[in-house]
DNA sequence: TCTAATCCGACCTCAGTGGTAGGCTTTACG
DNA sequence: CGTAAAGCCTACCACTGAGGTCGGATTAGA
């Protein structure tokens, strides 16, 4: 598996929030019941989103979470991005802060063949990465809405 | 991390064999040398090619393994997913035999709001196995024998 | 002040990754 | 024919991270 359940709930909730989401706040446990999650855990996830930047809270009675930017403008690379960490293909590959990912394997010695693995790890990343940009949480969130039965297989590879 | 180190020895092998395979056969002994990997770890990678038949080995002294296609033939989704199985970016893709994946996730209750999640993984999983597919063994192989000072980031992307 | 909610840190369990160990079988070469 | 070099195969094992739980502290509405 690529991705881990923290995506996967983090997304949900996102997308809950989305769905749900007036003015007031929604409440993780609303959300976990709907969505059956276990709330403890989906707490720790939703402090992930949040300082991303992407919801923010009210705390106490009645309290809960918003999205703090518009939907539209929640593409899901920044989503995943701060729900999973980096994005790396493989162990060697550390993002510094600049954004292009150098690589530490264990073919430094510099004078023989260099890693050509590398190659291919870097054209996975960015496939990952443009599929990532190209979603908004808006889509997700109208794609939930849609009658299941009209949302075939064929929809889902625009 | 998204792939395992099977993936990466298991490319890096078929890289090997792409560079030092002439008609006779490469021992795994000296690939673990020269790419500086676990001898006894190599050699059930090496099987997982095989099974494939992306290999093909000859026992007895001087033995070792070839490519069993050549190199502009081999695509390296088959690679990895010889390597690494099933090539899911979520739990609850399972994919069938029929190749289009399926999404069993906790949100069968049918009536209600269907997984969104599923449009979103979709697409990563598009990514990364059209990335896969666009590269080729012969590829990595050319990638390997050039100059370290010629290969900037940026070629990287193509 | 009771209760509903966010916050926070410590803890726990389990499966998979990344190996190792040891032996068996096959084959070239002297 | 014997030995060494290679592929093959199975069992084992340590460690890490995923996926959660628990208990509490804090904040705020009724």
């Amino acid at each position: 598996m690529i991705f881990t359940t923290k995506a996967e709930y983090g997304v949900r909730l996102l997308i809950q929030l989305g769905v749900q989401g007036g003015s007031r706040p929604v409440s993780l446990k609303s959300v976990a019941e709907v969505e059956n999650l276990p709330l403890a855990y989906l707490e720790r996830i939703a402090a992930l989103l949040k300082k991303e930047g992407l919801i923010a809270s009210t705390r106490g009675a009645h309290g809960g979470y918003v999205l703090a930017v518009a939907a539209e403008d929640i593409t899901m690379d920044r989503a995943v991005l701060a729900l999973e960490g980096a994005i790396a293909p493989m162990e060697c590959f550390i993002d510094d802060v600049s954004g292009d990912a150098r690589v530490a394997c264990s073919h430094h010695d510099a004078d023989r063949q260099h890693c050509a693995t590398k190659l291919l790890w870097t054209r996975v990343q960015l496939g990952i990465i443009k599929s990532l940009q190209r979603t908004t949480l808006a889509e997700l969130v109208a794609f939930a809405g849609l009658e299941p039965a009209l949302t075939s297989d064929r929809s889902l590879t625009a």
